[in-house]
DNA sequence: TATTGTTATACTCTATAACTATA
DNA sequence: TATAGTTATAGAGTATAACAATA
């Protein structure tokens, strides 16, 4: 029989009246669907280019911030970055088993741990700023400056609406 | 003897030469990082409002991709919202498992199938946009309307160069 | 052979909550 | 009790690749 589905007929069974009455905005419409999309989109071409060293965006970030950051308890690092302690925890060990972060106990409250760069960590961030440098150029590159600077500053205000 | 952590004289170490030859950009420099923050950031409160009907964002831009198009083929649906065959058979069979979306065997090619919405499904779009336009209000609401605009064309840009 | 769709696998990313050790 | 960190669990989201059925 080939019996229409029941949504089948949605379009004429609205008709006028709930056209008019019922104007659903569309997927595009959205601000947050095309930040999804561009976000997926621009995360995945950072991830295969970091992907050569090893390196996931995430655990970038977390190398990234020890290295300015110098050494730090996992706490502040979450803070920093936006993260639950147990994010960080996981991708610590990550890198920890990558030998590029390492772990201790700090000198004062034994319940506090400090969190660093190894040699080899401290030396890839260089090569691996670089890569991100790229990515993003790839990615944003053709955005005039002033409009970047406008989306940048868009962006900051949402995820820190106290600032 | 608390002996530092490789990382821990980084600083001091790349003293002025260095500073000047080797200036790594900051993790907020990078415009994917904001991206990446702001949309998880939007999309976790999205997930929140959808929880209550126990739909998640990805699976809503199926249903609402259906409501629009009515049944069709989920490799039409894919190519629509950007997503490889694969995904899109995964959220469907999770839809089809909620009953708010049916497939069925096309009349013609035996390899192509339709996809479409139930009446529970269709039924439930009008409500969901309704969360998804509140959602998007409170995550966007106080960026001026214009620089909306200027930031959905630019991530619209940003996916689709060929445009 | 080419295409459609499914399935299997594998990852990332993130959160929540319970638990351990320390204070 | 309160805090720092870990661990366990869970689930979203995505991709790739191998496979079956059909053309």
């Amino acid at each position: 029989m080939t019996r229409k589905p029941a949504a089948l007929g949605r379009r004429a069974n609205r008709g006028v009246a709930a056209a008019v009455s019922d104007p659903i905005s569309p997927l595009e419409a959205h601000l947050g669907y095309w930040l999804r999309v561009a976000s997926n989109h621009v995360d995945q071409q950072l991830a295969r280019a970091l992907g050569a060293h090893g390196v996931t965006p995430a655990e970038w970030v977390v190398m990234r911030a020890l290295y300015d950051a110098g050494p730090v308890a996992p706490s502040v690092l979450a803070g920093r970055i936006g993260l639950t302690r147990g994010a960080v925890t996981k991708l610590v060990d990550r890198l920890r088993a990558k030998a590029l972060v390492v772990r201790a106990h700090g000198p004062g409250d034994r319940r506090y741990q400090i969190i660093a760069l190894t040699g080899a960590g401290a030396k890839l961030v260089p090569a691996l700023a670089q890569l991100v440098d790229e990515s993003d150029s790839a990615a944003f590159g053709a955005i005039p400056a002033e409009t970047r600077a406008t989306i940048e500053a868009a962006l900051r205000r949402i995820v820190a609406p106290a600032d």
